[in-house]
DNA sequence: TTGAAAGCGTTACCAG
DNA sequence: CTGGTAACGCTTTCAA
């Protein structure tokens, strides 16, 4: 009760306001704002001082009704938790910032929504672009964005049909490389560990690469475990290497789908008395920031992360502004980065 | 060039479109939008089929800059990489979503711009509220806020002058809490790693604690390393930690930190073949994701980062729907986690 | 180089 | 329960 008027009227100085004290017109401040060549340095230096001396922040609500660009880009991401998409939100509110624009999160994750939902209530900020990490999207969804007419960029993979634009890597091949490569380090009994049953495109297709090399090297059947209920992807590492060593006690390597999913495997294979990597090697995928030489020194598939985000902000503003010719598909490539672990 | 027309006039469906469609005014559309109970159900029902049919959606800029609210909330992180801030995020947008609000994300640490141009910026969305985390702020930067008289919260810090509101925890305590820890597991001398110098009032925070339970024990003169130019946490805790055991060899315990920087001293140590936490107790703080009882088992101190940014924005929403005794300052507390390492 | 007027799409405020 | 009218604070457009 000690503020009331402070808090009925959070009055924002207008730039109205700055435009009475500088003795010019609105319209003229907007300009010494947004083109400041535009003005006349004396009559620019009033408006300065003005801005200064009234603390004005421009309103940017107001700003992108009357312009018609937001200058926001939402993302919608599962969960930051996992390391996942951490550095690739780094790289795209960086982009963005870089660029005047900012960045607007979505999770999903814990969310009963539908993602139908989600990207309503995104397209309702008037986003200048949607970057997207589930990899699957129901009719609906994609008429939705379509009908939007923003451009979309999902990012950590290279969906056939993309929707728009995509940034990302063959999860397929990236599963094949690494199942060589452990093929080439002299392993024969390779194992696949942590891809969900459903909903989890990625890590199925690096499943099927892993797959695929098996068929092509002669390797036999495969031997993976994968499983629905578990909540964090260490465990469900920890969990399906049990389970994954039991079916197959002579399996000689294993192949993760993912680093959190590997560092549960490497921690469970050594608590259980497995030399790793000499008996066992064990591998994952992403190079999160666990996994680096000064940490668990994981032999892993590196994925460009922060690259992938940055590259997603460059291609929405590209096309904003009237790019004829941005790439609909960017592959960033992987790594096999071969360290301590297998 | 095959759809100018799409690109030149993405044209919106308006309130305006759902209500002639509907047979009605847009103030009526607006309210069964929002108050579908003061609009009689046939009525309703015209326009929800009208909305269905036109694929239309809000939008929201117009909505805030007409209502002045903006159903968005700021934060500002250093970065997203390094887990700290992942969990604290998801609980923060979760808790968001809950309430129909959005977050606006910034990321400072990439940046050349200043706190106040970066909280300008935020500003300029004028959002409902902003969540800080970094801990110390200019005297130009507090001003700012309370000039804009929106809602602060400051997290995973108690500061002894908060902006506003905080969410967080005495790191002081927990330096010293883990400390004595250790002391009360029979080690007695033990060493520090990972605060920097500067701007980093949270690390700062936790060696003092750290120093004060030295005192306290009388276990003689701290033991710390710290340094400035190393980019990752991991990095620098292998680094620090090698220090440390050139300069104190007979140190047989060591705080770290963050988790992040006893994972990088846990592996430097076992690669250097001391026995941990036989030889060599290490203990972190925050107990990241791969802290976990699967992954590496560190023992460390448990900070819940989700319920923080739950907390947070639970505050916000609060305070914004004038809630006239929202707390000042929510202490989450911590807690010792004894896992494998100490 | 500057300004006046007309929106941008929605909600607040009053009427009916 | 429904609607008319006037904002909201800025940018666009057209003139001067």
């Amino acid at each position: 009760m000690t503020e009331p008027a402070a808090l009925k009227s959070p009055k924002w100085v207008t730039m109205q306001d700055v435009a009475r004290m500088a003795g010019v017109s609105t319209i003229t401040v907007s300009r010494a704002l947004r083109m400041p060549d535009k003005v006349k340095a004396p009559t620019r230096e009033r408006i300065d001082a003005a801005i200064r001396a009234l603390g004005y922040v421009p309103d940017q609500i107001a700003g992108s009704l009357s312009s018609r660009e937001s200058r926001l880009v939402a993302a919608l991401v599962s969960t930051m938790a996992g390391s996942i998409f951490a550095s690739t939100v780094d790289g795209l509110a960086q982009a963005l910032r870089e660029q005047g624009h900012q960045l607007l999160l979505g999770t999903t994750e814990y969310s009963s929504e539908s993602e139908e939902q989600l990207i309503a209530t995104a397209l309702s900020r008037r986003p200048d672009g949607l970057v997207l990490t589930s990899g699957e999207h129901t009719p609906a969804a994609r008429q939705m964005l379509a009908h939007a007419a923003v451009p979309v960029v999902e990012v950590w993979d290279l969906p056939e049909q993309p929707i728009d634009m995509a940034v990302g890597f063959s999860n397929h091949e990236a599963g094949r490389a690494m199942t060589r490569f452990l093929f080439d380090t002299g392993r024969r009994r390779i194992g696949f560990v942590g891809a969900m049953q459903e909903g989890d495109r990625r890590g199925r297709l690096r499943l099927m690469g892993y797959e695929a090399a098996l068929g092509e090297l002669g390797l036999g059947a495969p031997r993976s475990v994968a499983d629905a209920g578990i909540a964090s992807m260490v465990e469900r590492g920890a969990r399906n290497f049990v389970e994954l060593m039991q079916r197959w006690p002579d399996t000689d390597a294993i192949f993760c789908a993912s680093d959190s999913v590997a560092l549960g495997a490497v921690s469970e294979a050594r608590r259980r008395g497995f030399a790793v990597p000499e008996q066992l090697a064990i591998a994952g995928l992403g190079d999160f920031d666990f996994a680096g030489e000064h940490g668990l020194a994981l032999t892993t598939v590196r994925i460009p992360g922060y690259a992938i985000g940055a590259e997603a902000g460059r291609m929405i503003i590209r096309r904003k502004q009237g790019d004829q010719d941005t790439p609909k598909s960017v592959d960033v490539g992987f790594e096999i980065v071969r360290r301590g672990s297998a």
